[in-house]
DNA sequence: ATGAAAGCGCTAACAG
DNA sequence: CTGTTAGCGCTTTCAT
């Protein structure tokens, strides 16, 4: 059972091709009684459009590509969320494509993008250097969000270094003598952002050390950062934590370790994550508006498919929220 | 600047189209000379294959897109990492779509799946009478995963009821005298198993109270469903949750309360998320094999991809795991 | 081993 | 208002 093509329906309902290609796609002018047979064909015969055809023919299709660095952060997720509400209402539908912090699945979505002429594609880019090349070459509109690149583009950034400078006050302000940063890896400008927020906050109080180290941006990479840190000789008593998963790592060694939250240590960490005002104590975080982020990066993207953009790229920042729980404050012992 | 195509490259290396086409695709037989001219050619051209043609003309692609209900909730990004990891394996990009416990978004994205002809689909169905035809006329292989689909097809499953029961007789084993159960909506399978566990436990104990509530499968449903029951007349003293979002849902609205985990309530719910072990008192769970679920899924899938299965489908059945951590615990005040 | 040429299924000029 | 037809860019027989 070969699949039904338009020329099967044409000559069931005995019109051309083209006549039934314009009442399937709802063009003005056509004949309400030859619309009738057409669909009454196309329904009997059970037709199907071939949408890989008619992208090839039309040169554009109606999905967008989000390429986000990892699907098992709550931070990215809340994007995705806002991503597709403002798609959805446009009728465009969003592919989720998840990178996984790795380079080369990066690479490999871009390509998937750019050879399926996807409408356009939002990138969170694993690395500054990250080629998008082969999306302008296609003219494929692209709007990164959460870590820039060089090349200039739209963008939804947030202001990583400012929250990641408040945190850090904020820990000192309540009364911790030696706060650390566990950042994500070298190559994550969100990582160095917020590694430098942390240092302007040290310095702005002087003679504090600098404390830091870099890890995966994952559970394990904050477990792995804790260690390193609370073994070194003179450990920190305070930790600010690069992101949400990171956080979840350092939870677990400070308490393999059975330091009290609150008394040996204190913690804050990036990104309001579900859980974080229920984990214990309650945590206290620098939170991100991942929602809007998706939200005004889909908007951007859209205005640049329908062609209703400047010519220069625009940039949008957002701003981080203190959120202050139980996590970070001092009590003595 | 026109998109460079193949017949450019074709003519900058002074050969035809289909040598071209040939050297791109490592055919054998090409004359190593002009397979590096048309290598010179291309790159000196920037050619960049265009897979809509390619796909149009092979009928096929090497995507396969996986369809789940929800992106926020931890069960399914677990699920996406071993579809992933095996798909990446085999050389298969896999497209996430959110479908959002949303018919008609789903909807939307198996007839994306369908138009693109992807090589296969992997869904978590939002009902058992989600709509696949589509699928099967275009012979798109599909495997179901999570809940069942009326229609026999390849699935991987979990014994969602045997882990529903472990949980209620654990929590009347650890001393609850009236456990109740906050499960999903009626329409999903896995909300009615987890009850029927539910039923089956409390049933066997003999005169308890049969107190449930459904609610969607949502943090906020949780909280509902929580104050549903509490507010009743008379309520309960131990709560098994159907999925981690509720939980967090609930664990929100027991904080409200200021009931105290352990004494004044017992809680215990479906999937281990990461932050279960954190959250205070560390939450019990049975945990699903959701990275095994992916993996085995995209196994099946492939199979049916490469044509190496046989035609009757095959169901996968894993199992839970109960983990007994503290909210499920009873002490007395 | 290479090239010519026929489409894959659809849409959009262009004619009528 | 409808039909004819020329492709979209690529792969793949079929000849050579």
């Amino acid at each position: 059972m070969g699949t039904i093509k338009i020329i099967d329906v044409a000559r069931e309902a005995g019109v051309s091709t083209a006549t039934v290609s314009r009442v399937l796609n709802s063009h003005a002018n056509v004949d309400p009684v030859l619309a009738g047979r057409v669909r009454e064909a196309a329904d009997k015969l059970g037709y199907r459009p071939n949408g890989i055809a008619r992208s090839l023919r039309r040169q554009s299709t109606d999905v967008i590509a989000l390429i986000i660095s990892d699907v098992g952060n709550p931070f990215f997720t809340a994007i995705t969320r806002g991503v597709e509400d403002i798609a959805q209402k446009t009728g465009y539908s969003v592919l989720l494509c998840n990178a996984d912090e790795d380079s080369s699945k990066e690479a490999t979505y871009l390509a998937v993008a750019e050879q399926s002429q996807v409408a356009g594609v939002i990138l969170s880019p694993h690395q500054a250097g990250t080629d998008v090349s082969a999306l302008s070459r296609a003219s494929i509109p692209l709007v990164v969000i959460d870590r820039p690149l060089s090349e200039a583009m739209d963008s939804v950034m947030v202001h990583s270094r400012d929250g990641a400078r408040a945190a850090t006050n904020h820990l000192i302000d309540a009364g911790w003598k030696r706060p650390a940063c566990i950042t994500g890896p070298e190559e994550a400008a969100t990582a160095q952002e917020r590694l430098e927020g942390y240092f302007q906050a040290v310095r702005e109080h002087g003679n504090l050390d600098e404390l830091y180290v870099h890890a995966p941006f994952r559970q394990h990479g904050g477990l792995e950062g804790a260690a390193r840190l609370l073994d070194s000789d003179n450990p920190p008593d305070a930790l600010f934590v690069a992101n949400a998963q990171m956080a979840l790592g350092v939870l677990q060694e400070v308490k393999r370790r059975n330091l009290r939250i609150g008394v040996d240590i204190g913690i804050i960490s990036f990104d309001d994550a579900p859980w974080a005002q229920f984990v214990s104590p309650p945590m206290s975080v620098v939170a991100q508006p991942a929602y809007d982020i998706g939200a005004q990066a889909a908007q951007l993207l859209l205005q640049r498919v329908g062609g209703s953009a400047p010519i220069e790229p625009r940039h949008i920042f957002l701003s981080t929220t203190l959120i202050v729980r139980e996590s970070s404050r001092r009590h003595s012992a």
